[in-house]
This record gives C-alpha cells, structure tokens and sequence, in this order.
DNA sequence: CATGAATGAGACTTCATTCAT
DNA sequence: AATGAATGAAGTCTCATTCAT
C-alpha cells in the first residue's frame, strides 16, 4: 500500500518536472493536487519536498534502466538494440526541453537545486554505473558483431555514446536549422557517429 | 557609470551562479552583499532578480564569444585553435560542475528558472548564430588544412564540435574514472573525435 | 468555516479602518495580530491586502443595509424611522473622525487607495442602488403619513436625505463650535432639514 | 528664490493630488519629476514627504480663502455671489472624484495619512474659523438683502451651506441618476436648499 | 491513515531619505 | 544650491511544513 502511494507521489512529480523545468517552481500543492492526494499525505511518505523530487527521479532513471535491460535481452543485433535506445533517449528529451539548448551555450547553467541533489548524489554514482554496465553489454555485442575494433577503451566508447546522444539533442532543439533531416536519418547519423569513432 | 555598475553586479551574478548550481537558490540580497553594495542598488539598475541572472548569463556568453573571435583571429593552426577552444570550455565547466552529470543520466533534469529563461530567450537564438557562425570558420579553417573532407554537412559539424566538448565534460566530471588519462591526452582525444566524425 | 474565518478577518480590518484614518496606513500583519491569526492565514482567505479592506468595507455597509431593512419593517412612524436612521449615521461616523473635516475644507482630499477602490467599486454601485431603495421606502412613508409633499422629485429627496447627515456631521465633528446644542437637539434639527426641503 | 520653489513643489504636489485620488500613492520622486527638480532639492526646501502635502494641500486651501475673500469684495449680490461660490466648489470636486462616492455609503472611509494630517491639523482648524467668518459675511448679506429671516442660528446657517454643496457633490458624482437635471439646475436647487433651510 | 487549515520564516521589491559631488 | 546614486527599513506575499481532527 505505502509502495504504490509512493509511487502515485513520483508520478505526480514527474509529470511536473517535465512541465516546469525548474524544480524549485514544483509546489508540494501541485503534487498533492496532481496526485489526487492531500498536502499531508505527502509528508506521511516523505521527509520533504526535496526527498520527493530526488527520489522520483531516480525512480525514473531506475526505470530507465530496467527498460534498457530488458532491451539488451530481446535479442535484437547490435544496430536494432541501439536505435532503439536512441529512440528512448528522444522521447525523453523530447518532454523537457530547454536542456541541451542552455548547456551548449554555456556551461554556467544550472541542474537541480542543491537540497534535490544531496538526496539523489549518494545513488546516483550506483546508478550510473549500472548504466555503463549495461552499455558495456551493448558495446560488447557492437564487437562481437565486428562492427567496431575489439577492445575499445571505456574512455572512447562513453564518449562515443555520448556523442551519438549528441547528435539526438541537436536535432531535437533546433529542428528548424536542419530542414534536410527527418527523424530517421538523425538516427542513422548518430549510430553511425558511434562506429565512425570506434572503428 | 550605469555600465561600471551593472558589469559589477553581474560578476556578482555569476560568481554566485558558479557557486549554487542553481539559479533560484540566489537571492538578491546575495547579490548585493557579493557586489558589495546595498540591496536597493540593485534594483537601480535591473528590474528583477531574474533580469539580473539572466543578464549576468548573456553577459558572459558576450564574453566567451569575444574570446573566441580573438581566438580566431591569433592566425594559429587549426589544430592549435581548436584545443584552445576546448581548453577554454573545460575552465568554464569546471566552474559549475553537476551539469553534466545529471543530464546524461536523465534528460527529466532541469536548467533554469522560467523567469530568467523568459529573459535569456530572446537573445540566446542570436547568440546561438553567432557562436556557430564562428564555429563555422573555424570548421573552414580545418578544411583549408586538408584536415578533414571538404563541404561538411552543418549537421555533421556542429555533431563533431559537440562531440568534442562532450568527451571533456566525460572527463571532467568522471576524473576517476579514467586514471589512465591526463588533461592533454583528453584534449587530443576530443581533437581527435573531431577528425574522425569529418574525414 | 471559510465564512467565519473570513468575517474575523473583516471586523479585524475593520477595527482597524476606524483607527488608522487611512487605509495604506493599515499592514496585513495588523490584521493578523488584531485578528490573532497568523499572517499567511489571511492569504488563506483573500488575493491581497486590497482585497481585505475592500470587501470588509463592503461587508460593513451590507450590514448598515440590512439593519436599515430591519428598521424600515418595525412598522414605526417615519419620524421615529427617520431619526433612528440618523442616531445609526451619527455612531458610525463617530468612529471614524477626520472624514468631514477635511472634506468640507476642500475636496482635494483623498478617499481610498486605488487598489482598494478597484475591490470596492463594482459591487459599490449596486450597494448604493440598494440603499437609495430603502430610503426611498422611507421617504414614501412620509409621504403617506403628510409630512411632506407628494412626488418628491428623485435629487430633491435624496440632497434632504444627505443634508439630514451633514447636520450630523457638523456637530459630531465641531462639537466645541455648538455647546449650546444637545444630541436630541441636532436629531431633532437633522429631522427638521429634511422637513422643510421637501415641504 | 526660495519661496517661488516652495510654491513650484507645491503645485507638483497638488497636480498629483488631484491624479491620485490616495495621497499615500504619491511618491517624492514623482512630486520632483513633476516640478522638474532633482529629488535630493525637495529635501532642501521640506523635511519630509508628508509636510510637501501638508503645506501644499494648505496652499491650496489659503488660495481658496483669498479667492473667496475677493469674491466677497466684488460686491454682487448675494445669489450671484453663492452661485459663484458654488460654482467655484463644483470645479475643485470634477479634479477628485470619489470622495461623496465613498463618504456617503459608509464613513468608515478615509482621509488622509496619519503623517499628513499632523502637518495639517494645526493650522486647519484656524483656516476653518477664516473660512466661516467670511461665510459668516455671506450670510450676512443674505439677511441684509432680506432672503433669509434675520439672525440665523450659527449651526443652521452652516448646515444650510454645507447642504448646498452636498447637492453640489451629489449630482458631480451620479449624473446618471439625474439626467433631466442641467449644472445651471443644480446651481439653482442647491441655493434654494439654502433659502428654505432659513427662511 | 488522511487531511487541509494554519503558520511564519524568508524572499522580493519599493521608496523616503541621505550625502558626496 | 542642486543633484541623483545609493541605501536599507519595511511591507507584501509565498509556500514548505505541522498538527489537530
């Protein structure tokens, strides 16, 4: 019972942070009010609004990486799993914008509030090896399948990825600078960033 | 004498931004006190919290953009400029870390507060051109130099520029990660991702 | 219980509209102590300060309207009506001096805040059409009882009805000018206005 | 030099008395700008905001006496001079509406700031007394000319004048409700209210 | 368990007043 | 004498959190 009302919370949560984009502007009465739940309530589940936030994002980045695990066991090739996982990438880029679009320009932007980020920064380190864990599966699978060279350096293949990410991003946020390039082609640019540097 | 002023509130601005990683956790008596001046100066010359922060940003965009056209303008090799450019964004970075390090793990993270994003807009798009049209010599002086294959697609480019930075945020923010990696092999890798995406 | 709540907060308003002799005089946090609520309670209830003042101003002339109803269905002769009308005007006036003295001495003198005002005036109209119905109930008794002329012309009656009033105020406020005149003295001359312009 | 500067912020003030209609609303940067002085120059002249408007709502008192005073000296009758009195009254009432507005429908309403009337009270009760001592003459002459019955009761008289002028007020603040009422009327009723209030 | 009314700390912003020029 | 940049006290309003029901 207390699971499942935990989670009502999060998905409340999540819903406004993919609206706001400022974490700080997300009101405990929003997410109450979202959650079909009193104020109260919130607090019979969590410390503080901050703990709300923190951890329904990292329930996010955990289901995240459940759906890439499970990916990773259909069996699919090298190519397949990895657009699919593009794919995923987009839609979530896709919710919140804004992101890419400030980073770039200057790295003097701003992520999350400092109290959000002390609840998620112990976890986070855990979850994102998981997460490299399982892209070290994928990348192996992209050797196996002699698409790349054996062996590659954990440095380059993060990068790699990351690049691929990259190209996803550009085009998300500012479709109107690339007229010449629908959503498919992006994607095969983006696997095709990853063999080019790790061929 | 408005102008004196107002650069010393941004630096005031920035300084803090740098600091919180998080634009609304700012408060203007903050701001005040850094710029050493009264709260009420503040309001002198800027109409709002969120004029100021917004300002202070694109005031240090300005910067990074007339550091960057003198750059270009030094006549150095290609090569020698591009990890001048990558140098000077891995100080900027490491101003402000955390950035990175949430937004690959999950795009549901967040940039800035609606009211200084409502202030930076309108002028960020025009920023955003001017950067990438500076870029975009820099792309022609590698062509020149027979570095990389004529004609780049805008796409592919502005990809492999941002690949690029992507493995310094990589190894800034994950110094332990990659032992085996000193400050100088990164930025050749970075210059590296470059040559192979375009050639 | 939102409506018990809401008149405390408006006799608090009140209570301290008839000491302070002006309105932006008057902070939320008077309104909250005098009501022994804590400030962001009143937020609870109203948008703004404004908005309390306003509507517990309109609250109070409800009041006077619907106690003069009251009266006007007691079935007494219009001259005992009347001068019950004017004892009602004479308390009410008494607790907020000020007001005629500086009226009188020239009307460049000042009513409300405007941010009160735009509260006040939409429902201020129609308060006033209500009350003018009443006293014209009033002024038809005396018609029926011969007092005064029939079909009195509409400005005529109503200039008697505020001409009864000025009386009242001259004396509340100027007491040391007229030691010769008592209370019921005025009432009675207050009576005797009305009387002879309608006559 | 210093008197004509005292009077140039004075009708700063005034103008921004009648635009305001809540003298607590006018700020000493807008009294400056519209006397066209440097702000700093009111204080050379004042000690404060509020004895600006004190002063200067007497200035404007005094200037009516005086005016009223000549009046009084031209030697009309005495319908042509309570007309022009009157007239005089209706001029100054169309720069602030708002004032019989609120007073009439509940004198819980307000005057002036705490802090203004400490600056005025002294001298207004003095500026009262000129004021019905020249009434005092005005009514003199109405006995004289044999409109009135002779030696009228000090408090009769008074509330006779002030009678008129709400008739005055009355039709200024609701023409609509009065549409077959012309200004030269309302002149001509309100002196009748005088008339039959003591004949 | 659930609630939501009540709270008050704390942030933004205004503006009368000062004072160095 | 005149100025207006600088100031900070003071006031409005928000919202996370508590707690009695």
């Amino acid at each position: 019972m207390s699971r499942d009302k935990k989670v009502l919370i999060y998905e409340a949560a999540l819903s406004l942070v993919y609206e706001n984009n400022d974490l700080s502007a997300i009101k405990v009465a929003d997410i109450a009010r979202r959650a079909n739940i009193g104020k109260g309530t919130v607090y019979e589940y969590f410390h503080s609004k901050e703990q709300v936030i923190g951890e329904a994002l990292i329930y996010r980045i955990q289901q995240g990486l459940q759906r890439f695990a499970r990916l990773l066991d259909e069996g699919l090739s090298f190519k397949e799993t990895y657009l699919a996982f593009l794919r995923h990438y987009k839609a979530m880029i896709s919710k919140n914008r804004h992101i890419y679009n400030l980073m770039t320009m200057n790295p003097a932007h701003v992520a999350v509030h400092a109290a959000v980020h002390a609840v998620i920064y112990p976890r986070l380190r855990q979850l994102k090896d998981q997460y490299f864990q399982l892209m070290e599966r994928l990348v192996a699978r992209s050797v196996e399948e002699g698409i790349i060279k054996p062996d590659p350096d954990r440095f380059d293949w993060q990068t790699a990825v990351l690049s691929s990410i990259t190209g996803i991003f550009l085009h998300q946020q500012f479709p109107a600078d690339f007229p010449h390039l629908g959503d498919e082609e992006v994607l095969e640019k983006a696997y095709s960033v990853y063999v080019k540097l790790l061929s």
